[in-house]
DNA sequence: ACCCTCATGTAACTTGTTACATGATTGA
DNA sequence: TCAATCATGTAACAAGTTACATGAGGGT
């Protein structure tokens, strides 16, 4: 599906940046839904670059440091355009090994279950109050201009993922306790 | 981190299948958090024999059919025990393709992304519903014995999820309209 | 001097998907 | 006899992770 170059193609259609800049990118905002690391992205921009989405220039940082700066080609607007409107299938329930093991908690005491779930729930818990902290900078009734929208959004989105995971694990707890 | 083994471990730890079994289990419950095809399946289970962790013995269905039947070794069930209680960091927060769209929503028209999330609105309804009638066949407030207790909360958390999703897309709704 | 960040890449490997390939059994 | 399901596998490819590898820039 070629995913992660749409995310690259999006990222360099807000503006030019490096493939150390755009590894940045997928540790902040994107981390809400998606990642990648560095090997897999400096491949990937030289397949782009060969298929004459994106472009480069070098620059020079200090005395010799290079640097390539990518952006985005007509072509690689055209592609990006098209492809976000695709209305696909619904992909599969994402993977989740801590519910694998919820799956198979028969084979566990229950002081061994009660304990699984109240780490998790500590875990999950730091997640969200991050994340709900990050979402009260915007304010209490954010009035949203569309350039905002979607980073506001997808942050929202994670709060109400984190906010029903820590309710499913008081679910849990209370059939343990 | 051989996911997919313990997985296969833990089916096989609740009694013996074939490989065919275990795909048509990844396509059941597991849903919820786990898939996997049987092109992926056959060979994982090649290895475990190899490793000693399962073991099979042929049985012929009709007259000629030669079936697997697959079975978890003492040195599986150990190595199974172990894996369960790992605590383990948070995972990365799931790739969702549709809210990296909604992520670089500013390239649509209003009315572009308002049918974007219509279109998810109405395949997670169909969704959401489905999980809710499984949900209900547990009945009000189900009692639960362990052995019950995975199967429920799977299903349970499956259904909050999309809970929370469908709650997200109508807030995103109502900042488009 | 030293450390952290900036900056770019490759190699080996694991995981997962799609397509290819085959054939038996069961019930309508 | 025909179709759906049962049953098992492989090959080629795509996606993603971990480790290897190198070196400059900037601040203390």
């Amino acid at each position: 599906m070629r995913t992660l170059k749409y995310a690259i193609l999006g990222l360099l259609n807000r503006h030019p940046m490096t493939g150390y800049d755009l590894s940045k990118e997928f540790d902040k905002d994107l981390t809400y839904f998606w990642h990648a690391k560095h090997s897999q992205i400096y491949p990937e921009l030289k397949k782009l670059t060969d298929e004459n989405l994106i472009q480069f220039e070098v620059q020079i940082t200090g005395e010799i440091l290079e640097k390539k700066v990518y952006s985005i080609t007509d072509l690689g607007k055209a592609d990006l355009a098209q492809w976000l409107l695709i209305e696909e299938d619904l992909e599969p329930t994402p993977k989740d090994v801590f519910k694998l093991r919820m799956y198979f908690a028969e084979n566990m005491s229950k002081e061994q279950l009660h304990h699984m779930i109240e780490d998790q729930y500590a875990k999950r818990s730091l997640k969200y109050n991050f994340l709900k902290e990050r979402l009260e900078e915007y304010g209490e009734s954010p009035t949203l201009g569309m350039s905002d929208f979607g980073d506001y959004t997808v942050l929202l989105s994670a709060t109400m993922r984190e906010n029903a995971y820590l309710e499913w694990l008081e679910i849990c707890r209370s059939y343990v306790s």
